[in-house]
DNA sequence: TATTGTTATACTCTATAACTATA
DNA sequence: TATAGTTATAGAGTATAACAATA
């Protein structure tokens, strides 16, 4: 079937024979990857959206949602349907704040730390299937090149764009599926 | 811009110890690399999902929707709206088939080939945008790597795994004993 | 009766905006 | 008046299932 070679090889004639890109092959592994972390962490009563903000509070507890917020990159609405969720599965509570109570301080349950910990165990297999193919130093030459895109492109590190709010374009209604 | 800033920087030490896994960055780079050709593309009508339904009916004309439904891993219902929405902006065109007339044969109008043709140039740019931080070689190094995982994982070529329909659990059933 | 495509429907996700309670 | 959080609501995306036309 497709020859699929590097870029920079010979111009493809027949697209149905050029090679992808590398921006596709990136988002096609990259995607592939999401989608297998969360069949992973299905098993944990948690879904990919939770996981980013446990990891947040498990690291600085007592933080707002706000703060959550605005690192995510999503709106406040957001944070509250995120947070009531993991509320109700038990893995994070709301302690409201002496000082200002308007503020809501999140701070894991020991199920949540669990959870967290379970998650670890779980990553730890999922980067193992996801990089089978390569031996060790492959991989670190992929991280390497991984973090120096991530690192031009202005990623946030640790914070994966999809929490970011769509910039809604003028005409187009925008969109776009797997990610 | 280079160097983000850690959550928790000076107190997180626990996430400063231990950096991403790789299985990370290729999610959080590939969604970036999605999302910013989801950018590029709006500007000519249409969104990422069109985009591999475009490329399948210019490679093979005359193509059926339940085929493409099939090789895009998605339900025939959803073939329909994308092809309305193709079809409505006037990219391209449902013919019947004579010998079965059951059958629709999907071809790209003058405008459809034209808006390819927009897009392989906006893929280029797209290209060099996401690889800007690596040179020749470590691209030729990148899509190697990527290329060996996508074989190794059993990814279909040209295949955006957004089209695939994954049974989605979504916010896990409730009544989960969480505790 | 089986197959291609379509319509009707329902459900999830997520942003916007109005609202509450503090400050 | 300003801020943290919440609720109400609306729109896009996408699957399921019933349906129509054709074979």
């Amino acid at each position: 079937m497709t020859t699929q070679r590097q870029p920079g090889g010979e111009a493809g004639s027949a697209s149905r024979l050029r090679p992808r890109g590398t921006a596709f092959l990136l988002a096609q592994v990259g995607a592939h990857a999401s989608a297998r972390f969360a069949e992973r962490i299905s098993e944990l009563g948690v879904v990919p959206a939770d996981v980013g903000l446990l990891r947040m509070v498990a690291v600085q507890p007592g933080r707002s949602q706000q703060s959550l917020a605005e690192e995510l990159g999503v709106v406040p609405s957001r944070v509250v349907a995120l947070v009531d969720g993991l509320e109700r599965k038990g893995l994070i509570e709301r302690r409201r704040n002496v000082r200002d109570r308007r503020n809501h301080a999140l701070h894991l349950t020991a199920e949540g730390t669990h959870v967290m910990s379970e998650m670890r165990t779980l990553g730890s297999a999922h980067e193992a299937e996801i990089c089978a193919a390569l031996d060790d130093t492959q991989r670190a030459q992929l991280a390497e090149l991984l973090e120096a895109i991530a690192a031009q492109q202005g990623l946030t590190p640790g914070v994966h764009p999809g929490y970011r709010q769509s910039p809604q374009p003028a005409e187009e209604p925008h969109g776009r599926p797997g990610s």
